[in-house]
DNA sequence: GCTAATTAAATCGTACACGACAAAATGTTA
DNA sequence: TAACATTTTGTCGTGTACGATTTAATTAGC
């Protein structure tokens, strides 16, 4: 038995639970507005700014476009975007708010603080909070090469 | 545009990104050895201890049996575990390592080294790592209600 | 201007995740 | 001990993830 190999040694296996821990804890609160998870942080960043190429968001979202093209068909069909073929390059996709994909954002808004409401007890000191979301970044941007 | 929903304050979108970068990471890695990362730490939990009911790898991996079964299923046809019927109790299914999954914790031993060899730098200074992994283990505590 | 290389999305196949449900075995209780 | 509840695992359907490949449009080179 490898120390190396034992679940409690594992980073990877502690970012792996708890991001589904957390996709998790989101489902009751995104439920009510017809989202998923991906979903919602397609939308969040189509609140950030409208009218975004699938490259856009692939780039910002950090996911390829075998993921973001589903992914965004599916929200097409739920009436939440538009999908539209680029003018001046026919190559491109560009990807706009419904009107019911703009008005969600008001529900939205509620949807961060019931999540941190939701817990019984607060899992992170705040004074641990940016130390904690600094780590994450930098992790993310070594792995993204 | 509301704070809260953006993209910088999310908390889960961090998660969400660091665990598929690092389960991607691993990729290169698990590949020659004919593993997923989920198969992975199925692997890592079965070399702590061997025979286990999918109900133990359930709470330790905290997955339910709607993905483990489907999981441990392929990891039988791939020769990496065997599932045997619970004698005592019929409901039961005992998991095991094959000769195959035993063998393979020999070369998956040099894995976690690798992982943190191919960072060109360090993305979490060795004073952070405490602290950053014990935020991890509140959040999944809480989480896990 | 015609072909080759490049780029932007989409498609395909496989493997998770997970809510909802089903099935089979065991416990419980009147 | 027969009906019912509980436990353990499995199945099903939908929605991601992602490597590999394809398609369509644009650009570069000659």
């Amino acid at each position: 038995m490898y120390d190396q190999l034992k679940l409690e040694n594992q980073l990877c296996f502690r970012l792996y639970t708890a991001s589904r821990l957390v996709t998790q804890a989101y489902r009751p609160l995104l439920e009510p507005l017809g989202l998923t998870y991906p979903q919602y942080i397609v939308l969040m960043a189509l609140w950030e700014r409208d009218n975004q190429l699938v490259g856009d968001l692939c780039r910002r979202l950090m996911l390829d476009t075998n993921t973001l093209t589903p992914l965004l068909q599916r929200m097409e069909r739920q009436g939440l975007v538009v999908r539209t073929r680029g003018i001046a390059d026919g190559r491109q996709t560009l990807v706009s708010l419904s009107k019911k994909g703009l008005a969600l954002e008001e529900q939205a808004k509620e949807v961060p603080a019931c999540m941190v409401g939701s817990w019984k007890c607060n899992p992170i000191e705040p004074e641990q909070l940016m130390p904690f979301l600094n780590t994450l970044d930098n992790l993310i941007n070594t792995l993204k090469q």
